[in-house]
DNA sequence: TCCGGTCTCGCCATTTTTGGGGAGTAGAAA
DNA sequence: TTTCTACTCCCCAAAAATGGCGAGACCGGA
């Protein structure tokens, strides 16, 4: 079988899946299809229970999840302010903290070479795919070039699978929040107090204590901060 | 030429393109290639501000923008929701103000059949790609099944190219922030207060005023809420 | 070796936010 | 029509955050 054939027939298994089994199976077609070290796709979520699928050994998977590395890994950091997909020789390997992660990944087999495609979902969701593989730089900017569309399709179609079979796992869906809520919240957001919301919007403090307090309610939020972070996390409200 | 390569061209011309008007100049070869009567890119913001471009005409685009239209509209509001493309014929359109929007659509020259694929970008980055057309819903369905993946991958570079060339829409790059800030920033984001985070970081209350404090002054930031809020949106911290 | 950045600790006064009550209007949806 | 949501206004007391003062230890780079 060719290799566009066999890529084509690794996405259509992808879009036939009808269980997560299925994204496992294709991460390792991939591997396979590739011929890399490994293929990885991980939705990122603060909360400790992301999931993950791919060809990366079990022992590094729990160690990153136990030690929370998602807060310092470099590619998870950069991926999030990125929209295109990145080579991991453009982050910031600069700190220590980032240095000494990378070492231990190499120690679990994680390759030198790494590709990643930041993929968004509603509701702020967002998952990384990865390949990543041990030569030099040359070998990889031709391969990354040369399946960059392609990377970029797998990555959405893992994703949408993923959001299709983990529904307990999707961010509920953010109540909208009424408009005067939505002034209310990203004026906080963009450093004014209350005194200076309520001047602002030209309403009494007193009121606008109403729209934070049932935007907290609706945003299940236990504080000012914290409603502002989920609004904007949620993209309820662009700052 | 082949309908295939001409799509190739097409892509390559919007991956090479190095301002704005390839942008407009790619749609318009697209509403070619397909041969339907619209095609349109369109970057959705609260702010009123938002960018455009595709092939409807300028009265529809100055009307949908003056009467902020982007509120009411069924196809943005169930794109917000979902993470793949849909047939406008799943929306719901039920309600008074989105069948008169409908309407009024048809009277500007917008077809009855429509498809259109949800995208996002870092900082709650939120854009449109729509294709519609007049037809019947067979040959509708026919055609947006037939060109799924080609659609997504159009709507995702046009998307990179509109963020490329409008980087003042995009969040500076800001300051790194220490280990401990970032874990104080990120349990504040999560709803703590100050007493908690200190307790979980297992820090003095007064130690953890430090680290806010300077994450606030990195971040230029007024308050707590501010420096979370910039935080998140400028990517330093996941929650 | 010195400099800069990070990490850690304490106290007091003032400002800001929050939690607990209650109430009336207007417009849109069922 | 009735019901629901959004929008507006008010008081008081407790809890939390902020501003300003200062100090020592550690580590890596110049």
């Amino acid at each position: 079988m060719g290799k566009t054939n066999q890529l084509e027939s690794i996405l259509e298994s992808l879009e036939q899946a009808d269980a997560l089994a299925g994204l496992q199976e294709a991460t390792e077609a991939l591997q396979n299809h590739f011929n890399v070290d490994h293929i990885a796709y991980h939705w990122v979520d603060s909360a400790g229970d992301q999931y993950g699928c791919g060809t990366y050994s079990k022992d590094w998977q729990d160690r990153y999840i136990a030690q929370n590395y998602q807060r310092i890994d470099p590619v998870v950091i950069g991926c999030y302010q990125r929209f295109h997909p990145v080579d991991w020789k453009q982050f910031d390997w600069s700190s220590k903290a980032a240095r000494a992660f990378q070492l231990e990944a190499i120690e679990y087999g994680i390759g030198n070479q790494g590709y990643s495609v930041p993929v968004r979902g509603p509701n702020g969701q967002f998952a990384l795919f990865t390949v990543n593989h041990t030569c030099d730089d040359d070998a990889w900017a031709n391969f990354s070039e040369n399946h960059r569309r392609e990377l970029i399709l797998i990555a959405y179609y893992l994703n949408e699978k993923a959001l299709e079979f983990e529904p307990e796992r999707r961010p509920e869906a953010a109540q909208a929040l009424s408009p005067r809520e939505v002034d209310a919240i990203t004026l906080l957001a963009i450093g004014y107090n209350r005194a200076q919301v309520a001047n602002t919007l030209s309403i009494s403090e007193h009121t606008l204590r109403v729209y934070i307090e049932s935007a907290r309610f609706k945003l299940g939020a236990l504080n000012t901060t914290h409603a502002v972070a989920r609004a904007l996390s949620r993209g309820l409200i662009v700052v």
